[in-house]
DNA sequence: TTGAAAGCGCTAACAT
DNA sequence: ATGTTAGCGCTTTCAA
């Protein structure tokens, strides 16, 4: 029996007062003024008989259910989502919020998850929050229109909805800031070749922090392939098989990143003296449990569920505008992470 | 607004009917017998009007919430909670249950998360399920009591609460199965050193398999180490400097193997040709991204999580017995995942 | 086979 | 500063 069977009631009769005082003391309702006395009254008989409000009660009469929405892709894949979930949680918590949360398998093109989000309302949520796995552009079911919406880690093609994404350009900036303060002046780009986004992006913090340190860009030394490990593996084994083969690699992510490892062990190059590597998503279980840990940038997950719940709280409550949120994606930083994988180049 | 402002009584009043009748037919209650015609109109207005049952409303008046808790540790940490979300929210949308998950750090000893119990009981679910992120004993928490609970992948210290786990010993005999029937018969065991089940019962698979195979046991080839990647590569050097080394390894985990990975690399081994590999856990980001990609056992997240709702449905219902059920855990699957580390052995 | 009506526990408009 | 009371939308008992 979950909450036990005391009610308002209950609290009202032990304090002595009616159930409107209770109610009152209890919600803190604005405006309503009742005797210091009485409120001390009030809880303490509340405390004493263990009293929890009845959500489903209070839910019919508010027409408030007290739950948010979270559609996430791939739960299961990555942890990513998990951090997300995490963040989005505890800010939900903090409103004293319930989050639902439901999987999405990431379709075959542009989904766009109508029926994840119809069960949502179903549910009788308050707001969706709608996380995709990688940053990208997305169009929105036309179900969602009507039910406050954050997204998390995407943007709205029709750029009607607020959003929050990772800073791709400076975490790109980070890395590489990184690698050239290390002494790197010959640093290859191992890039995805997908069309969103991170790709572009990341490639500008790249061309950022070579041109703000002058070193000349080598074009040759920006390649790009699939974002898996073995494409990494490739890539970087053509790179450093170059007469000038640089000094430190820089990866679009850390299954990349793995497969550069690979290459450099076959080469009989010594991480991090012979070749230093970035990674980039801190994926935990590749970036720690390579050797050396990688150095990596972290994308900001937690936060931005978090930053997500907290801003639907506020466009629930009217203190924010959707127009202003929506203007413009909100981008949270990408912290770099220092593991082992990079050192000062052996020579100059 | 969510569901729209369509009620009973707007669906009552299109069909011709009473609200009592509206809601008979839609809930299907068992021994009320309505006109087949009647069924039919209630039906279809329903559906023209787009009606959906106000949750809160029926959660009011039954007293059932329809909410489910899932508290699961280290959600963020690795996927495999995210595997037993999966499972559970899919059985519980068959149910039309909505699922409430809460995430609890791995406290210091056994911290039992009664404050996240309490969050869950809070919000009133019905029943809780009580996750662990790998196979162990527990205390529950006090205030676990008198909900109804499952534990997954985990077993209840008082022996009172229905628990599912995964069937270690059976993984561990697919395993060297797979490795035996391959040809090998000098098999090492790279064992975790935690007293924790699966450590015991993955080493009664190991010694069943090479017994029943009437393989004598060299318990020098039985290594243990906490079960980390740099443990397992340390393990694994040394199993390998030997004169009469082994031609497969089989591993706790898959962090062990990656580290194993990385013995043979420095060793100039071959996998799968000089030396086979067998992982456990299938951790896609590890398993998968090795090259070769790594032979291992799957952990039936997924399927535990499905288990336990659907456990805790027929509880509800009165359908099945606590006692018999917390009498002895239900042990599910743990099927191989063959990928490329296995291969016969070079020369006998 | 169908309908009328009570009431679940709470909030809030309206008294006092 | 505190109390009375109507009703939120639904299920379910009881009556017809």
């Amino acid at each position: 029996m979950g909450v036990k069977n005391v009610g308002i009631r209950d609290v009202a009769k032990l304090a002595g007062v009616s159930v409107t005082t209770v109610s009152h003391v209890l919600n803190d309702t604005p405006q309503m003024r009742v005797a210091p006395e009485t409120r001390a009254r009030v809880r303490e008989a509340a405390e004493t008989l263990g009293y929890g409000p009845n959500r489903a009660a209070r839910a019919l009469r508010t027409n408030r259910s007290g739950l948010i929405g979270l559609l996430s892709e791939e739960i299961a894949t990555t942890p990513h989502a998990g951090r997300i979930i995490l963040g989005a949680q505890d800010a939900a918590r903090e409103h004293d919020l319930t989050l639902v949360i439901i999987n999405a398998e990431r379709g075959p093109h542009d989904a766009a998850h109508r029926e994840e989000v119809q069960t949502l309302i179903d549910r009788q949520v308050e707001a969706v929050l709608y996380a995709t796995m990688y940053h990208r552009r997305v169009s929105l079911p036309p179900n969602l229109q009507g039910v406050p919406a954050v997204l998390i880690d995407s943007t709205d093609r029709a750029g009607i909805v607020p959003a929050v994404v990772p800073d791709e350009v400076g975490g790109a900036v980070a890395a590489v800031t990184h690698l050239v303060e290390a002494g790197h002046r010959r640093i290859a780009f191992l890039n995805n070749d997908d069309d969103v986004p991170a790709t572009h992006e990341r490639l500008v913090g790249f061309r950022q922090v070579l041109g703000e340190h002058g070193i000349p860009i080598d074009e040759s030394l920006i390649v790009q392939s699939p974002s898996e490990t073995l494409p990494g593996y490739a890539l970087a084994r053509e790179v450093l098989a170059r007469h000038d083969r640089p000094t430190a690699l820089f990866c679009y992510n850390d299954r990349m990143a793995m497969g550069a490892y690979r290459a450099a062990a076959e080469l009989g190059l010594d991480i991090p003296n012979d070749l230093s590597i970035v990674g980039f998503d801190n994926q935990e279980l590749i970036a720690a449990n390579l050797f050396p840990g990688l150095t990596t940038v972290a994308l900001p997950h937690y936060e931005m569920g978090a930053w997500a719940v907290e801003t639907l709280v506020h466009l629930l409550r009217g203190e924010a505008e959707y127009k202003l949120l929506a203007d413009k994606p909100t981008r949270l930083d990408c912290p770099l992470v220092v593991r082992g994988s990079v050192a000062a180049p052996r020579d100059r």
